[in-house]
RNA sequence: UGGGGCGUGGCCAAGUGGUAAGGCACGGGGUUUUGGUCCCCGGAUUCGAAGGUUCGAACCCUUCCGCCCCAGCCA
């Protein structure tokens, strides 16, 4: 329900759907899976797929199954799991209480390959790795029958029960299914089903020393949960004939695979082992790392569920390999955080501003929380004298289409009053500003001029005394490229330096006690979000995204 | 020289024989107590290229070109 909001543009899996509920090919269900192996966080291509798999299932009354692809107990660990149903949840997706694992069919799909055995379908093949590799052939090249084909489903079946029995060490003995070891399509060339492996399992424990592959078991999978659309990405359709050959040799329930082009995004990468590799060598500050393209990372940065889905709407669904520009993420975090997050006022880099001919006192005004929306209210925010604002905000020789404070200008503070510039105090020696001093006009008060006077600008402000102290991370794109993923040089080499910065900002009283998580936006700089570390005593902001800044980008072309 | 896919504006992407949706980005204008938001307006004589079929083609046919994936006992 939440995403009523978002138009559902057509794509080619939703026509397929669409047009089998017409025919009642699989009698009116729709049943899909997401099936992430549990070696690594979930990234922003995940949350497509899930998305994917989850919205239609939504959309068309049918439902979604997390399956936690679990056939290699040497790569996967119990910590992923936790993080991957989190983040599922997270997305704003219902699991339905269940979770599903390819480990719980261990033993069934052990009896379906029983079954092959004995249809004479699949026989056990005693070549070493290398020599399966060799018989394998090439591209260009057939492969040629390994010389243990031929063994009698009797032999097979008498060695396989054996491999399962821990009777055979690991890797001297497979399971192939024999299909054509000439076949163009080399996964049709006699592939292994099962590999023996003495490997204690995450959760089966040591019950198995023999392990299913991803083609055989994949289908399988799909097949006991009755899935009708197994959507996946495109490397898989080269293995689309061999899942197909697999379900119809077995003659069991026969989902339809359909592939989908993975996400890419610009300025990041979406590399497992990649990810992993900053992980582990230190290249950011683990899994959550706001920087990081992982669903964890962008919730600690402080994006939204809604504008990830809104964002997995918006570049569709197609085959074709492609890159999506970050900007488009960056606009639907805008654009989600723009109706939702409060405001408040923040001075990221202060510059003391001494208003001469205001008394010595302190006055309450009034703020409003959110102007996108009226219900929010108001809040009482102090003024005094002595007031920060931020230090790009005046300039002492204003170029052309400045508008902010310069001297002898006027500009409004955002519900306080109008001041102008009278005088700048500059360090002798360093010639560094150190403090403006200004006027105000008490007529203005709360911003407007009864005389109708008009100013160009509107600053934000934060008063001395008041301020809060808090640390703000400023973020910027992980890479200095747009695909570091397939550039001339190690990825590692466009790490960018500068994607994370520190400040230490004065911020508005009101902020004191805020829970961590909070998303809000700090006026004219962007949206932030309450760190999770932060504590009342020690306030961390992570810098979602910075507001659109037309004045900035108009600096820039100079 | 094997097999499987894909080519529509800068980036995504609808469209599947009737004369190029939409979004982002970009540019221009308006409103504005966030140079934010919001609101207008602007853009492909053209759909990888060349032929062909047709009254009519991005959609059908042919050839060519380009890009991606596959030779794990990974998924």
């Amino acid at each position: 329900m939440p995403d009523d909001s978002i138009k559902k543009a057509p794509n080619f899996i939703r026509n397929i759907i669409r047009k089998d509920l017409e025919t009642n090919k699989w009698d009116g269900r729709v049943q899909t899976r997401f099936p992430p192996e549990p070696n690594g966080y979930l990234h922003i291509g995940h949350a497509k797929a899930i998305c994917l798999n989850f919205g239609l299932a939504r959309e068309f009354n049918g439902s979604c199954n997390l399956r936690f692809d679990d056939t290699n107990p040497l790569k996967e660990e119990e910590e992923y799991i936790h993080s991957i149903i989190e983040d599922v949840k997270w997305l704003g997706f219902d699991i339905e209480g269940h979770v599903f694992y390819a480990s719980d069919y261990f033993q069934q799909m052990y009896d379906y390959a029983v079954e092959l055995i004995q249809k004479g379908l699949a026989y056990v093949d005693d070549l070493t790795a290398d020599e399966i590799r060799e018989y394998r052939g090439t591209l260009t090249e057939p492969g040629k029958e390994s010389p243990f084909r031929n063994r009698s489903a009797e032999e097979n079946l008498d060695l396989f029960i054996r491999m399962k029995n821990g009777e055979f060490p690991d890797g001297s003995k497979v399971l192939r299914a024999k299909i054509d070891m000439s076949s163009g399509n080399i996964n049709m060339r006699d592939p292994v089903m099962y590999r023996v492996l003495h490997a204690s399992h995450h959760r089966s424990g040591d019950q198995w020393c023999v392990y299913p592959m991803y083609d055989w078991a994949h289908g399988l999978e799909d097949s006991i949960e009755h899935i009708t659309h197994s959507i996946c990405t495109l490397e898989f359709e080269d293995h689309r004939p061999l899942y197909d050959w697999y379900l119809d040799a077995l003659k069991i329930h026969h989902p339809q695979q359909i592939e989908f082009a993975r996400l890419n995004l610009t300025y990041t990468i979406m590399s497992k082992r990649k990810l992993l590799q900053l992980v582990r060598e230190g290249h950011v500050n683990g899994w959550d790392d706001p920087r990081m393209p992982t669903i964890s990372g962008m919730r600690r940065r402080g994006y939204t569920p809604e504008a990830i889905r809104s964002l997995a709407e918006r570049i569709g669904v197609a085959k074709r390999d492609s890159m999506v520009d970050m900007a488009l993420l960056e606009f639907c975090v805008r654009e989600d955080l723009n109706k939702n997050a409060p405001r408040y006022m923040g001075v990221l880099n202060p510059l003391k501003v001494i208003i001469i001919n205001y008394p010595d006192h302190c006055e309450h005004l009034d703020c409003v929380n959110n102007p996108e929306n009226p219900e929010s209210g108001t809040r009482k925010v102090p003024f005094s004298r002595e007031i920060y604002i931020e230090r790009e905000d005046f300039r002492e020789d204003p170029p052309k289409k400045f508008f902010r404070l310069a001297p002898g200008r006027e500009v409004r503070l955002r519900y306080a009053y109008f001041i102008k510039c009278v005088e700048v105090i500059k360090d002798k020696k360093t010639g560094e500003i150190q403090q403006i001093h200004c006027t105000y006009d008490p007529a203005t008060r709360g911003g407007d001029a009864p005389d109708g006077r008009k100013v160009k600008a509107t600053l934000h402000w934060v008063s001395v005394h008041h301020a809060l102290s808090a640390k703000i991370r400023l973020y910027d794109r992980l890479f200095t490229i747009p695909d570091p993923g397939n550039a001339e040089k190690d990825y590692l080499e466009y790490l960018n330096p500068g994607s994370l910065k520190t400040v230490e900002a004065r911020i508005e009283p009101s902020l004191q006690g805020i829970e961590p998580g909070t998303r809000i936006q700090f006026e004219r700089k962007g949206y932030f979000c309450v760190d999770s570390d932060s504590k009342d005593h020690r306030l961390i902001f992570n810098q979602t995204v910075t507001l659109r800044d037309t004045w900035a980008k108009l600096e820039q072309k100079k």
